[in-house]
DNA sequence: CTCATCCATTAAAACGTGTTAGCAAATATT
DNA sequence: AATATTTGCTAACACGTTTTAATGGATGAG
């Protein structure tokens, strides 16, 4: 049969499975003739090593679960892309999870990561809620929050402040003279969210004015480029522009970008428009998106080295929580000229 | 300890541990007195089976493996989306590996795989060579191929016919009087790439042209933008433009949309440019993009239901290679408008 | 009404495969 | 020669699954 297991290899290097056992897994421990043996052996028969048995006896696997928001926007797919490399570079597998926003897909994510006795979990959470991330703790699965501050102190985060980024976003609209800006956001329960909002709002005060007069929220139920456009239409609609937008993310303000496009609206001339992110094709789209930067990628790298730090270094591991800052970076939705070699004269709309 | 095991719950239940593994797996088997109260005592306990002890004795898991080539291109992404999704249904997880187009990564991303006893595997190959791929079948793990041919009968795969899309492409560029196109391609290697330009010369040899004279391939290391734009760099300064291009993804078309309009060439005044995929951003892009849109979401989930039904059930399984069509998306790149309600006049550029 | 038979349930025990603690044997060190 | 060190073996073990067997009550024949 094609599977060949431990003891297979042990007969035919004529040593004892265990023996087998510690060249895979300590090989300092085993005499470099028989060590050259084993894995001579190994690589004959075509083992490999049953990772279910090793997880049932060692108690901990070599795997991660990664669980994000929403696997079609790109500023999740770089988080990926950074945890996938990490995670590889170690040894580790990623098993992915998207909760599609859904508090419900999360749980039942969260279940099958924990029936694999993943060794810990990547999590972008869907909600504040601190008890499922708990229980799974309890069960000694690590957890290192993505995206979101930790709610302890043992615990690992590696997040980009929102609040800072919500307040450079809206520090240049301002400056731009923007005095009616509105803010389109996810739902308001999502932390990103409502940080971005929060530095909005600090922004307006620190320039002196009234958040509530000028600060106009946009409350739609998922941060994706259909619903952006769907704002825009509605916004239309309405009849009353703000003289300002500021997405809560870029796949909304491409979408908001759209539909404002299609209905004649010039931007920037008749409206600003910044995203959040900087995902690759802001710089890309029709009118090149202001957008406010993390770095993504970073932000997985570093989350998948800290948990697994914290599994393979329990006890010299130091609980981290990490806080980027966020950059903006000025393009044509705001003004900006489209690109340093663009040919396009900045008034462009 | 946090960790309760399936004798916990059959003492607490006051059954035997065998009866707990049929009221999971096998549920008519036992009363539904019995049922009743093994569940709830599952409930009470927080009883989570451990997945590693089941797939040690049944003999096979409840994950499957991804292996795609790009995570950060939204083709790729959009696959995972499908495969995430109907694997999740089926209370599957998916272990996920970039590739990122190296065949050493993909050898070892197809271990880890194999070591993690995956049920099936579901591969976009990064090059023709079937010998990994019948290595796993022979370890017992089903591959499904995902936009590649099989290359046995005795296997499914799911793929969009690429010689047609080439056509197609090519086709629109030739209606549109360019009589030189460049062909921006990844390494040759490459099914996709390949087709899409045996596509290509096929469309100009339907015209009663000749490929030779008319098709100038460009070959690059790997399919992403920053590739895309050093291509139009080096076009440029080469001082011999073609009349049309014909990118062989997305990514492609987005940076060389960019190095071109940096540059000051009109698209698609000077150029007409076609991209591949159709992804979102390809409508959204500065001149928004013409492509070959294909159906990825479907791509992966079928792909998916394929590979589960082959695990599920391997008497009634019938093998399948589906081939979808592609299909032409005519925008401003190549002259169309650029949206229904688009203001723009058809000659911007 | 009694006893044999059968079906539905549940119990008992073996199993799959790699890991690890504890120990014995072999070799090196003083 | 005695002790320390290295090396490798033995055996117990992790935990859900599955096969086989047992139990009990129901059915039916006599």
């Amino acid at each position: 049969m094609g599977t060949v297991s431990i003891r297979d290899v042990a007969t035919r290097a004529g040593v004892s499975p265990g023996t087998i056992s510690n060249v895979l897994n300590r090989p300092e421990r085993v005499a470099p003739a028989t060590r050259e043996r084993v894995l001579r052996v190994i690589s004959e028969l075509g083992f490999v090593r049953h990772g279910s048995a090793s997880t049932l006896r060692a108690g901990h696997s070599r795997t991660v679960g990664l669980s994000v928001m929403d696997i079609g926007n790109p500023f999740f797919t770089d988080i990926a892309a950074g945890v996938e490399e990490a995670a590889s570079e170690r040894g580790y597998a990623v098993i992915l999870g998207n909760s599609a926003g859904s508090r419900a897909k999360e749980e039942r994510n969260l279940l099958v990561l924990a029936e694999q006795r993943v060794r810990g979990v990547l999590i972008t959470p869907t909600d504040d809620d601190p008890a499922r991330l708990d229980a799974l703790r309890d069960r000694g699965i690590r957890v290192v929050l993505l995206d979101h501050p930790a709610h302890r102190p043992d615990q690992c985060s590696v997040t980009v402040n929102d609040i800072t980024g919500g307040r450079l976003a809206v520090s240049h609209l301002l400056e731009r003279g923007a005095r009616r800006i509105g803010y389109l956001t996810g739902p308001g329960t999502l932390r990103q969210c409502a940080d971005r909002g929060e530095g909005a709002a600090r922004a307006v005060t620190a320039a002196g004015l009234d958040p509530e007069t000028v600060l106009e929220p946009i409350e739609i139920p998922a941060m994706t480029a259909k619903y952006g456009q769907q704002a825009a239409e509605r916004l239309l609609a309405s009849g009353s522009l703000p003289e300002a937008i500021f997405c809560a993310n870029d796949l909304l303000a491409v979408g908001m970008l759209r539909g404002l496009l299609q209905a004649g609206v010039r931007v920037p001339g008749d409206i600003s428009l910044i995203g959040y992110d900087d995902i690759d094709f802001a710089a890309a789209s029709a009118v090149s998106l202001s957008s406010v930067r993390q770095p993504t990628h970073q932000l997985g790298r570093i989350a998948t080295e800290l948990l697994l730090d914290e599994c393979d270094n329990p006890d010299t591991h130091a609980h981290q929580q990490v806080v980027f800052q966020p950059e903006l970076v000025v393009r044509e939705s705001t003004g900006g000229r489209r690109d340093p070699a663009d040919p396009r004269p900045e008034e462009t709309g």
